[in-house]
DNA sequence: CCTACCGATCGGTAGG
DNA sequence: CCTACCGATCGGTAGG
């Protein structure tokens, strides 16, 4: 939580990946060309390739990072031994946490991954259908059990990932709300709904 | 509801402008190609230009119609004389039958505006606002009046807006979902939660 | 890391 | 509605 990176402590293919992982959120993977890039790291275009391969590889490389990422704590969550509700709330609050350290990476991963080459982006869906289809199980398990209510489970999941996937509020520094205050509204929110 | 649309009762300009929603959704704005829309509709690119008057007027037809009837629904909304609960049930109602009605029309003014040209763009934003604004008004009102719990009502309007923004269960028709089914649980979870 | 440059494709126009 | 074509830009390579 909190790591602070320095500019230093980054290879250069990092900092060509964080930069890629900035543009192709601002302008969208198609949107953004290899010169674009290359302006934001002070080189010339063709000085990219001593880096890299190719512009989807970028693109793969932050899907990937990503990806491992929740596959990993998905894992990790389902073999822990608590209740259904205090698993739904640690993903969720995993997915926010996720987003407010890296926002770029995250959102790229969720709105652009259509853009990954063929081999890649079959691995890519395969693994968020395996997130997806973990999730629909611990909701259902929660159903069974009596702790949640009688809803369709996967319709459930989605409201859940969607909600997460698409929130944007930590751009606007400007409403200076509190990250605990965003986390856990958010958790009760979609736990437990708004209405008294 | 459910109009019937004959590909007869189109006229050239419509018949584009679907197909150009189609494509954005499917491909991004700056993914898809004047060629590709062309070949959608068995004609070459230049005569495209017959109908329409640039690439980017296109974006700009299907996120100005979306936005409009974004902002019309909004404005009839506030005016009834129904509690807030009831209210924000109406809101996430229509979000989700247009979604259901106009997929990819609202995909691309949910996911593409960004590409938008510049005037338009400034346009579309302060439509967007001041939709949000009017959002956040009816949760505020809705916590001041004792109905909804005291959470923050930015972070509950953009939980709410993120999660009708991104569904997409309606591609899935493989799941056989009933309609009502997902329009009923996820007006039921964004309001009251899932947890008994 | 650069300059020079490639073929392909882009949005769009001219002219009929 | 078409063919022919424009300048600009794309991702990427050659060679140093």
């Amino acid at each position: 939580m909190g790591k602070i990176i320095t500019d230093k402590s980054l290879s250069k293919k990092d900092k060509i990946l964080r930069n890629a992982a900035s543009l192709f959120r601002a302008r969208g993977f198609t949107g953004c060309s290899m010169r674009e890039l290359a302006d934001s790291l002070g080189i010339e275009a063709p000085s990219l390739y001593n880096h890299i391969g190719s512009k989807g590889e970028l693109l793969q490389h932050i899907c990937e990072k990503v990806a491992e990422s929740f596959t990993g704590n998905m894992k990790e969550n389902v073999q822990q031994e608590v209740p259904v509700d205090e698993k739904l709330e640690n993903l969720i609050r995993f997915h926010i946490r996720f987003m407010m350290e890296d926002f770029d990476a995250l959102w790229v991963a969720n709105h652009e991954w259509k853009h990954l080459p063929p081999l890649h982006l079959k691995t890519f869906l395969q693994q968020r259908k395996d997130y997806e289809n973990n999730f629909t199980t611990l909701v259902k398990q929660g159903i069974e059990a009596g702790q949640l209510k009688n809803l369709d489970a996967s319709v459930v999941t989605l409201t859940i990932l969607s909600a997460v996937r698409g929130l944007e509020f930590w751009q606007r520094k400007s409403k200076s709300i509190p990250d605990s205050t965003i986390e856990n509204d958010v958790i009760h929110h979609l736990l437990k709904g708004i209405m008294k």
